[in-house]
DNA sequence: AGAAACTGCGAACATCGATCGCAGTTATGG
DNA sequence: CCATAACTGCGATCGATGTTCGCAGTTTCT
């Protein structure tokens, strides 16, 4: 057997597995002092302060007052972090709100929950997208989500799937929001100056065109408006049953 | 001021500039030995065959036959790197193809092709999503994405956020999309086997039975058949003016 | 009581992106 | 025509990262 380590699978000849079907902790050695509930919500307070890129082994380490070697007595690594980070705030979406029976109205109001989290931590349109990142707590979004979708007549692959796309808008809606650090702002104004620099200097009436009716119509719709007003179409849309 | 590369742009003081507005040769030293298309096409090639993980400085470097150092005669860093690969296999895109009048027509068959990119390099849905990843093709691309949408009666924000949208939506099927290379095969198995082994273990009746009857059906649509009629949808209601 | 399984962690390794400075090369201006 | 400025390639190197190894100490099982 090559068993090195309990908690992290250091050695599970070729199987990786995930972390969520490893025990946290054995039962021979001394007591823990630490808990991969803890490292996960010091974690996801220094990726919500300074971004997921500011977000290592050894600073996560210092924050929880122990050296980087130790953080692997409780994770196999990055990425099982990661996965813990995302289940903890995921945690934050209320799963028990009735549902009223409308699968758009309901979905879209998760949606609504689901971008919520994602405006308190807006490192989680960062976390690379691994095709099943889903921990208990994610197991009952996904739950929720499909039972909302119970008299839906689609098959099971399609209303899972419509639940990835759901999110992935999300993120991209996300990604979009001006985020409040790093004085992005001069980013965002340097990007926004090539691009119309570009379009106008480039044969590209159409964009130009539509950039400008950008600039010239204020925005009178709250962007919270426009994403409820998108999703509802777009999650309509993937539920119509019409060929 | 602090100019000091032309190329590169390494120290324009707080304003960092896009590779595309920076010149690529300047015209006094010595002819250069390699381009930026040269290093974007054996980056493309480097991932396309190892994955974007593996592609790292020092072997493109390698695969040059030059040191990590001289890179950034070409490229201000890792990022520029990736902004010309995106534009360069956006570039693989055929924007001649005529418009057929209907929008959603039109944005389908253009993300069907899209999709044929993404398949042909699937480390693109790797490359973290800036808020602005445009070279000249991908202006052309958008350009001709808002073409489409002509006779739409929308603002132009709302034009370049639909197409934001289905790319990123593209990026997401392609993601699930099974993978040829590293054996991913274990990976998802061991994956999957944890999803149904958790949701039947744990509370979840309709995650279960979504599962179930996503493996007792047999999946008589094609991934791309699928991927056409979920994408026909979505644009549909992306655009459609009801309120 | 001894073995087995665990814990924390200092030290170290490989790799990464990036910078600096220098020798050599080319164009420009007086 | 030549000195100067601008440029190129690149060896050496820096700081940071994720991760592993081995050891001393601790707790539980047999």
């Amino acid at each position: 057997m090559l068993w090195r380590n309990r908690a992290t699978g250091g050695a599970v000849d070729e199987e990786h597995v995930v972390v969520w079907e490893r025990p946290e902790r054995g039962a021979r050695g001394p007591a823990a002092v630490h808990s991969r509930a803890e490292l996960a919500a010091v974690a996801v307070t220094l990726a919500d302060r300074d971004g997921l890129a500011a977000l290592s082994m050894r600073r996560l380490a210092t924050a929880l007052g122990t050296g980087p070697a130790s953080l692997y007595r409780y994770v196999a690594g990055r990425e099982d972090l990661l996965d813990l980070m995302t289940d903890a705030v995921t945690g934050e979406i209320d799963l028990d709100a009735p549902l009223g029976g409308d699968p758009v109205a309901d979905l879209t109001a998760l949606a609504l929950r689901t971008r919520a989290v994602h405006l308190r931590h807006p490192w989680l349109s960062d976390v690379p997208p691994e095709p099943l990142r889903l921990g208990p707590r994610g197991l009952d979004y996904l739950e929720y989500a499909i039972r909302a979708m119970a008299d839906v007549e689609l098959p099971g692959r399609a209303k899972t799937e419509a639940v990835a796309l759901v999110n992935a808008l999300v993120a991209q809606f996300a990604r979009v929001e001006p985020r409040d650090g790093d004085g992005g702002d001069d980013r965002r104004a340097a990007r926004a100056g090539y691009l119309v620099r570009a379009a106008t200097a480039g044969n590209h009436p159409h964009l130009a065109a539509a950039l400008a009716d950008d600039a010239d119509v204020s925005p009178r719709e709250t962007t919270e408006e426009l994403f409820e007003r998108t999703m509802r179409r777009v999650i309509g849309g993937l539920l119509s049953d019409t060929r």
